[in-house]
RNA sequence: GCUCCCUUCGUCUAGCGGUCUAGGACGUCGCCCUCUCACGGCGAAAACAGGGGUUCGAGUCCCCUAGGGAGCGCCA
């Protein structure tokens, strides 16, 4: 049997992290067995469904480099077929009208609520005689739910979970505009799609015992199901938008890379022994059901930045600076550059990217390091590199003349003349370079000062050297 | 309130009755490397929620308590 999985978010609001994780497990799951994974947009409430909002879930899955089989299947397109089911198990005496109206409802749950009685429907049109009928009452359909015995739910990551079915109410399949409920149209989708894994949030496993009801009052066989536990906020809370519920475009934005995101991911729930690092096909080879956890994880922004900053040292000077360049037209404008880089300062971003990329745990901390190379002079000094000159200053007088002379500009020669001028001081190398570094970039920080001053330029090293030296008393 | 799920270092987790004086990773703190910051290397502190059982033996099985989470819609 072919493994067929399927993610279906709903599409009211941007595809979240815990999407994005479940998106992840059945696109692996589906590819460790050579199945297909299934999008399906659950789009039957027409309130709060938005195009926009299925743009950005098809942007985000693109963005983690999850792709689907077949085309997007939205579910309210599929109403006619839902309906028929619905009625189909009305015709057999599995699902009856219910005329109940909303605030009749709602006084049930009240009261209920006012005795410490479970919160359910109390079946009053179950066993009713349909010529009891109110008149010009639009009914909706309810399954007649067993009332005794138990619902059994085999989940392949809970393990065996039972509800007494006396718990269990009879659930709304078919709304009284005759559009259908969202479980009736799970079950219905799933089954029509060949579902065999449902792999999603455990914030359905309830939903399960009911939709296996639906399954069983339809003759249906019940696909393999895996709840997954939800990933919570830093703080142990469920996630707000306070903290962590993010669009995953918000992370894009952030400068983290997908393999970063894939990998701190996959990790969020599920293991494979000690191992941490994963490349996409040691996920797909080493995914299973099996090893996800049963308890909710946390968020952690550290852990996924160690992340990202290991795979931004892995990945290739050029292609870091394009993942710069998708994100520099929300980053750019702020910093002076533009939404796209000018060519010569592109290829010094690509030179001084090795020494650059060791240093940053993101792509924005990656374009803000780079400062120095897109400054315009005179440079704007930090406090750090102010204090650096303040206190160094006269230790730089007369190294412009001896960089001038340099006919062979490289890391190699100009470090032989910084040396060879803090020997001649009586200085250790670090009492130059520190002053010299402030000078040219700005900063207290960078890469190695050779390779800055290597790839900034005989011509611009030395001006910016003038810039700050040019008062210096004679030492 | 009712139903269901969960509980190993701060965090993610390994552990599938004895090999656990509980392992790895992130983070934290030292030291080394060093022109700064990183990277890298070495090292340290840091956990089986509590209580009962079962067993020759429990982090591993059962029960209770506490804490956390989810669900209880004509939302999905």
């Amino acid at each position: 049997m072919t493994v067929v999985t399927r993610f279906a978010p709903s599409p009211t609001g941007f595809l979240h992290i815990g999407g994005g994780r479940t998106a992840l497990f059945n696109w692996l799951y589906a590819k460790r067995h050579g199945g297909k994974m299934l999008l399906r947009i659950e789009d039957t409430d027409r309130e709060r469904s938005t195009e926009a909002a299925i743009a950005a879930i098809l942007d985000g899955l693109q963005w983690l480099g999850l792709d689907w089989d077949g085309d997007v299947v939205y579910q309210f397109s599929r109403a006619a077929r839902h309906k028929e089911v619905a009625e189909s198990l009305l015709a057999q005496g599995r699902a009856y009208y219910c005329y109940a109206s909303q605030q009749e409802l709602e006084e049930m749950r009240e009261s209920a609520r006012k005795d410490g009685r479970p919160l359910r429907y109390d079946g009053r049109w179950r066993d009713r005689d349909p010529s009891e009928a109110p008149v010009g009452v639009k009914p909706v359909i309810r399954l007649k739910a067993p009332t005794e015995g138990e619902t059994v739910v085999e989940d392949e990551v809970q393990g065996r979970v039972v509800w007494q079915n006396k718990d269990l109410d009879d659930l709304v399949l078919l709304r009284s505009d005759g559009t259908p409920t969202y479980m009736l149209a799970v079950v219905v989708d799933d089954h029509d799609m060949n579902i065999t894994h449902v792999i999603r949030g455990d914030d359905h496993l309830t939903n399960a015992a009911r939709q296996t009801q639906i399954y069983q009052a339809l003759g249906w066989d019940v696909p393999k199901m895996a709840h997954v536990p939800m990933i919570l906020g830093p703080d142990g809370a469920k996630l707000s938008k306070r903290h962590g519920a993010l669009g995953v475009e918000a992370y894009r934005s952030m400068g983290y890379l997908p393999d970063a995101m894939r990998n701190y991911l996959v990790r969020l729930g599920w293991s494979h022994g000690d191992q941490e690092i994963f490349s996409t096909q040691e996920m797909v080879d080493a995914f299973d059901l099996k090893n996800i956890g049963r308890s909710p994880s946390r968020f952690d922004f550290a852990k996924l930045e160690n992340l990202n900053g290991h795979y931004m040292r892995q990945t290739e000077d050029e292609s870091l600076v394009k993942a710069i360049e998708e994100i520099l037209p929300e980053l750019g404008a702020a910093r002076g550059i533009g939404s796209t880089f000018p060519p010569g300062l592109r290829d010094k971003m690509i030179a001084a990217m090795p020494g650059l990329k060791e240093r940053a745990k993101n792509l924005v901390e990656l374009l803000d390091s780079a400062y120095y190379l897109y400054a315009r002079r005179p440079l704007q000094l930090d406090e750090k590199a102010a204090g650096l000159l303040a206190d160094g200053r006269t230790r730089l007088v007369g190294i412009a003349e001896k960089l001038e002379a340099v006919s062979d500009w490289s890391a190699q020669s100009v470090e032989a003349v910084v040396r060879e001028h803090a020997d001649a001081l009586g200085a250790k190398l670090g009492q130059v370079a520190q002053p010299l570094r402030a000078a040219l970039t700005g900063r207290a920080t960078s890469p190695g000062l050779f390779d800055v001053m290597a790839v900034l330029g005989k011509d611009e090293t030395l001006l910016r050297l003038r810039d700050q030296t040019k008062d210096a008393p004679v030492a």
